[in-house]
DNA sequence: TTAATATCGGACAAATAAGTCTGATAAATA
DNA sequence: TATTTATCAGACTTATTTGTCCGATATTAA
């Protein structure tokens, strides 16, 4: 199901991006987020939360409360998001787990590897949340409902 | 700890890479394997018994007994091991999750990761085991003791 | 034929990830 | 002030992955 974030990630990453699409100032609540997007209500609350303990989001108790970005859209990367939820372990560790794998014993894939999760790391550190929120609104390109 | 592939396929790759560095007509047994990876023996053996269910090894029972490829090193890929392990899905699903996106509703990221998997697929397809077996023999290469 | 040594099959146990529930707390409104 | 509605914290359950155990079967060698 998963392919290289973990679902969690996933959903994280999901979920910033419907709250990206907010105006500056509103609030979105757990509730809204989970009529329109297909994550469970109590996972969604913990992923939250744990995206605030991170400071990528900020929230609020109360009737008019919620969560909302902690900075402009514009300045909040997809590797921001996945760096607080899956880590960036990717970026160090061997592909194929070969244990003594680095820099002086280094894998058959292993300069290969470096190359392409280059790629995939400026992949996401390039394409804010601001981007995405704006690309999925275009024909042709829109997911949430 | 796993990055891209299951703990069980980075198990798998790294048997089938030991497995290849053997002469034709050479059996290796479990207990050889983990002797020298650090796989569990019992995990081990599940692995192995799977990837000749699939057809990437065979097996044979008895003393002088053990596990050797179906086919010729240079003939077997790294996809072939991923492919029997994990599968292939990494091909077909969005990177986010998004559960509408495909070629009606593209996501932000499709085309992006649609060129990098497909250079990740072809970094598995061109290696062989031999290549692997062969890279990792060399000086600064060496991974297995 | 017997003993030793290997895979095979299935059930089982442990660890991690995913998902749920409940009571507490804080803010807004009546 | 009381009620409503939201997040928050932690314990709990479920599902999946990882890892273990044991008895059966097949092959070899004494």
């Amino acid at each position: 199901m998963s392919i290289f974030f973990s679902r969690q990630c996933e959903y994280a990453i999901q979920s910033a991006v419907y709250i990206a699409k907010k105006q500056v100032g509103e609030w979105t609540t757990v509730k809204e987020l989970t009529g329109h997007l297909n994550v469970p209500y109590h996972f969604s609350g913990k992923i939250l939360q744990n995206l605030s303990r991170k400071g990528v989001l900020i929230s609020m108790k109360g009737t008019r409360g919620g969560f909302a970005l902690a900075k402009p859209a514009k300045e909040v990367t997809l590797f921001d998001i996945v760096d607080a939820v899956d880590g960036s372990a990717f970026h160090t560790a061997c592909v194929m787990g070969f244990p003594k794998c680095g820099d002086g014993h280094k894998c058959s894939l292993h300069d290969q590897w470096h190359l392409l999760r280059e790629k995939i790391y400026q992949m996401l550190v390039k394409k804010s949340l601001n981007d995405l929120a704006r690309d999925m609104d275009k024909p042709g390109y829109q997911i949430l409902p």
